[in-house]
DNA sequence: AAAAAAAGTTGAACAGGTTCATGTTTATAG
DNA sequence: CTATAAACATGAACCTGTTCAACTTTTTTT
């Protein structure tokens, strides 16, 4: 059995994380106080730091939580992918878009992508590339996918194509958090209009054949 | 005659520009503080506050004298593009690249592409905005003479098909700068890989004329 | 040229993220 | 069961970006 010691340490992260995710939702991630965030998890300041390198690692912790549950979405969209490439790509994409203020405002989306591009070292930022780089690979793997049934030219490069989709992906979105009044909708036009000529461009002509 | 008031402003705004460069080159933007720029600059802490919103502010202030020069030189390209798509576009963004870090250490870009995500709204944040579409443009004014050209599909849209390839640009540029041993020719073959397959699909094909 | 107004500068005070010397709790050794 | 060591929590002090009420300089008015 895991010792005294071991559970109250992961108890009190799950509190400090619990308490802190709180806050950023309730009065936003300025406002919210190391001090507040603390006394909500009864713990002091001094632990905190004990467990998050900085206040920008607590919220990338929060980003952590939801991407994966993204992911996991994605998953599925990749077990029977819509007919057409565009179509395939887009349900994928759209997929990512619509979950992504589930749980965190625009706001924090700004934040969280600030931090781990300034923190490209510190724990918290590698955990956000890696998390970038789990979202890549799943749409490079819907690419095979749709390479192996036929769809798409099989000389292409599957890797530098997913990685070049998955930047105007990534592009668009920071966009959409940038701007407050751009709407999801607006974002599934944006980026429609970039896949979708791509799409055609890449797709297997079987008129052709 | 400009009044003495507003010479003095523009002496003083360009001291405390002058004053931060140096700092942030000396010693590292983090390290370098406010009030040691404002003695540089010989002027009080409150006056810099006069002329800049925050740091970062004075920070994307010194990214945007760059900017401005990689666009000019990025026009002269314009003038006389490569033969092929492909070397075409990534003579362009090779000299992006290429140009990026004459002024500004990784370090410095990772903090003002943090800083304009970060603060979409503030002067500072437009402006970086602002920099980012006219790369852009540039990029589609490209293709759009490689259309005219006749080396493109003339059915394609120069809009989107700019917009994704800025993305890349973009993209890649940000992977750079996170990682500190990551060189410009590892950039290049990043691009380049992502860039020639894309001009070879979109290139109008002569053969089959 | 003096007075009033406008514009701008100043630096001490503030705020909140971060650190660290001290104290406390848990684990291990005798 | 004590004693020692290791791990951890604590919160007051620290650091530095930012603000603002008081002051100074320049311009305009009379």
């Amino acid at each position: 059995m895991a010792g005294l010691r071991e559970r109250q340490k992961a108890a009190r992260e799950r509190r400090i994380l619990e308490a802190a995710s709180t806050q950023f939702r309730k009065s936003g991630y300025r406002a919210a106080k190391i001090e507040d965030i603390a006394e909500a998890a009864e713990v002091s300041v001094g632990t905190i730091y004990n467990y998050y390198q900085t206040k920008g690692d607590i919220l990338i912790a929060t980003v952590a939580m939801e991407d994966q549950e993204v992911i996991a979405a994605g998953a599925r969209i990749l077990e029977h992918p819509p007919e057409r490439v565009g179509a395939a790509l887009l349900a994928l994409i759209y997929q990512y878009y619509d979950s992504s203020l589930k749980y965190l405002s625009k706001e924090m989306w700004r934040l969280a992508i600030a931090h781990s591009i300034e923190n490209p070292l510190c724990p918290s930022g590698q955990r956000y590339a890696e998390l970038d780089r789990q979202l890549a690979k799943q749409v490079t793997d819907l690419i095979r996918v749709l390479q192996h049934r036929g769809d798409i030219d099989p000389d292409l490069d599957v890797g530098s194509l997913g990685q070049l989709i998955f930047s105007a992906i990534n592009q668009a979105f920071i966009g959409f958090v940038k701007v407050d009044d751009m709407t999801l909708h607006d974002l599934h036009a944006l980026i429609a209009s970039q896949i979708e000529p791509l799409a055609t461009q890449i797709e297997a002509d079987v008129g052709t054949q």
